[in-house]
DNA sequence: CGTTGTCGAGAGCACTGCTCTCGCTTGCCT
DNA sequence: AGGCAAGCGAGAGCAGTGCTCTCGACAACG
């Protein structure tokens, strides 16, 4: 038997998947901000009201997109570095980092929409968090292998050590994504992970505009630096 | 003689001012997309179309709010380090990175002004790079500063020169500032750069939620990382 | 002193998210 | 098989938005 049986059920599955493709079509090409209820309703010759059947609020159709943007994301990282052999950590690395940036910029603004402003008022719903972490595990995991293997070089002896709350939080926080990982390691890959998104924000939203305008060769070097960091070997 | 002779000019002039600082505090306290003109005209008994004798859009006021925003964080960024004496690099660029997250935190949806996701169809005018890059070249400042005083560390010796091409840009990048640097260092302090805006978009757009969520610790972690990679000595 | 340009008010247009009511249809239960 | 409740789309309508245009009043300049 079929997941959705009857054909109202059908229908209505069809028509959500109908909304929100559309609605992501809007996104993709005028921004979150100019998505509107109305014209999706018109594009799919529906009168606006109707559209409520199926989204209680503009908010709730803008979760679903966020969810959708979440995962494609995460998928193109996670799948990123498929063909590269795992005794290749920092190669593995870059390439994930170069298809989240690859992504970025083919979905600028599904990209804007998790990563850029949030839309005031709007807080994300519980059912978002898992989605959204699958980014940082993909990059946690990728650190994680490398221990494993004994491919992870000991970060350079430090005057002081961890600070121990944020040693605890780095331990919590590579909890929470089921990734056994030392707090030092954790939090360098975290560091990575946000310079990883302050890049492609700056390139993304014209920040670079006039300096690292193509940004691929600056790209390449903060991931590269970034690696060092986490300390991922250097190959060849 | 006054800038502004006339009553009439003095009248406008105040108005002008009137109106940016109600619009603020409608961003700070709301976020800009809920910036509405006629709640601006409202609050300051007025008409809505009154004010477009002002401001010919909702654009022109967002951007006039833009360069106040850039000229807020950037004026921070810039005495964040008073008082440190100049012969610790590290710890005035510690503090300016302090500075900009601290304003960022006090002035959030200010902050996401020119950080987040930049409204959809507005580009940014040229009269506000000269503000954008206030930030920047406070930071490129410390570093040359460094430089100069022969306190910034060699990067260490890597198998590979910089790209050409990112040299070049590296090169262009510190011309544009005025500020005479290697291209290397530059770069570094870019990557440093846009690892502090990602850094300050994850915990005010919520991402460190349930991890690192008080980020002192974190932050100052990715502070010092950065000073690292920038290659301020690390005083005591 | 008169002309010109600026100003605020008001009406109005096209649009938005959202609500409510009204019939029609579908599907489940008896 | 029949009936009732739930789901559905259409339409009208509300309150709000950015923005335009016109009109009468006032200030500034020649």
């Amino acid at each position: 038997m079929n997941a959705s049986r009857t054909a109202r059920d059908r229908a209505r599955a069809e028509l959500t998947r109908e909304i929100t493709e559309e609605a992501r079509r809007q996104v993709a090409s005028e921004g979150a901000q100019r998505l509107s209820l109305r014209a999706v309703a018109r594009e799919l010759g529906m009168v606006s009201s109707a559209l409520y059947r199926y989204f209680p609020s503009r908010d709730d159709l803008l979760t679903q997109l966020i969810i959708d943007a979440y995962d494609g994301l995460g998928e193109a990282v996670e799948h990123g570095d498929d063909g590269i052999p795992a005794a290749d950590p920092r190669g593995r690395w870059t390439a994930k980092c170069a298809a989240a940036r690859t992504w970025a910029i083919a979905h600028r603004h599904e990209y804007a929409l998790i990563y850029g402003t949030p839309v005031p008022g709007y807080q994300a719903p519980e059912a978002t968090v898992g989605h959204a972490s699958r980014v940082p595990v993909a990059l946690l995991g990728v650190v994680k292998d490398a221990l494993d293997a004994g491919l992870l070089a000991e970060p350079p002896a430090r005057r002081h050590a961890l600070d121990p709350e944020l040693a605890a939080q780095g331990e919590l926080a590579a909890s929470l994504v089921a990734i056994d990982l030392p707090p030092a390691a954790a939090v360098r890959a975290v560091i990575a992970w946000s310079q990883l998104s302050g890049m492609i924000g700056f390139e993304l939203f014209g920040t670079f505009a006039g300096s690292f305008d193509p940004a691929d060769a600056f790209f390449s070097e903060a991931v590269a630096r970034m690696a060092d960091l986490v300390g991922l070997p250097d190959g060849g």
